[in-house]
DNA sequence: TGTAAAACCCCTGTTTTCCGGTATTTTTTC
DNA sequence: GAAAAAATACCGGAAAACAGGGGTTTTACA
């Protein structure tokens, strides 16, 4: 019997994945718990063999809890679970120990078919998923620059209306050094004004 | 019996929903559809007391259905299902003939409970919902403010990133007058410079 | 572990935006 | 249909952002 647990606040959905994990006669459904907290706690008494993770939890993000999980315990295999398709969601997941991500969209049997996969050592995506990733690969292009943390910071200080001197102010660097990360900015972005890398990094959301 | 249709494009979900419905003895699930499309026509055979639906739908958006059901069947009462809890959203749908909304985040007795509250002709909200209408209400305050044409028209082409300039050539106005428009923007927006006028109209989908 | 790339920091001159006004035309609203 | 309000248009000086340069410290990786 493979041992699965659950964690997922959107109770129906709990409900949903229970009646289709019962109904295979392989699989045993461990319990469900509705946030991050709660199964990092279940998992210090009892460990199962997968875990099927909504990616968007009430209390820590789906990528950091898993994370979290796979360092503790490596052998959890864990099947990311999302309304998202977003491609930087899916990935962070991936990297971050998930073997598998479904999306909600996704039919019953493919959640099956997902611990099956995954307990046989394979990565399994979602058929959407896959579709998802490859459309991606187009956007990656025109893909969101790598930003360090310090463009982040001060990034999110224009965003909020300051101007270079009250950034420097805040940040206790010359208006120039602002100035210095504004026009790596607006490089990176492959714009020639703050307003538009605001504007891309708002749609990206970054901000 | 209360009969009950579920309209949703989310397998699992459907799955928690028929669980949820089939515990309960006075109601009768009658059928689930993954669109629009496909409701409307049965419909045409048979209606239920209740339809219980997803505001995102594949073909169609949950607020055109509602209209489009109510216009036809006035009698059938309609439940919005949806993991938003944006103010707009639930207005629309209460607006155009729904009779209670339930976020995807509820408790299955809440389902329940709006099935009986609004088939005895109550309104029913499910307390998520009503929090979210009361935080929206100090949304509104701040809410998008009335922009003219001619303002739009700045807006976007500064969105674009041109620059004072470039945009009075394009339009054959004096710089003077573009400035002026840039003013009134933030004036509008209640902020003092241009770049946050755009980051909250790509928030506000403006652009 | 050494080195190259990246991140971070600073400067000067030019361009653009912002802010205080004012004036004319078009919409509302009473 | 007249008054009020809003939209559009314009100016000049002050403030901020941008462009293009250079330097030091971390970080990544071969």
């Amino acid at each position: 019997m493979i041992k699965v647990i659950v964690v997922e606040d959107h109770p129906i959905m709990v409900e949903g994945l229970k009646n289709i994990l019962l109904n295979d006669a392989g699989i045993e459904m461990k319990g469900d718990y509705g946030n991050g907290k709660s199964v990092l706690q279940a998992l210090e008494k009892e460990q199962p063999d997968v875990i099927l993770m909504d990616v968007n939890l009430p209390d820590i993000s789906g990528v950091t809890l898993c994370m979290e999980i796979k360092k503790k315990y490596e052998d959890i295999r864990i099947i990311g679970l999302s309304i998202h398709d977003e491609q930087p969601v899916i990935h962070s997941m991936l990297q971050n120990g998930a073997s598998g991500y479904v999306l909600k969209n996704a039919l019953g049997t493919e959640i099956i078919r997902a611990i099956y996969a995954i307990m046989d050592g394979e990565e399994y995506l979602c058929s959407n998923t896959k579709e998802a990733l490859k459309n991606a690969d187009a956007e990656l292009l025109k893909a969101i620059p790598r930003i360090t943390r310090r463009e982040k910071e001060i990034l999110q200080l224009i965003g909020k209306g300051l101007t270079t001197m009250q950034i420097a102010d805040q940040l206790f660097i010359s208006t120039h050094t602002v100035e210095s990360h504004r026009k790596n900015l607006m490089e990176k972005f492959g714009v020639n004004n703050t307003t538009t890398v605001v504007k891309l990094a708002t749609e990206y959301k970054l901000l």
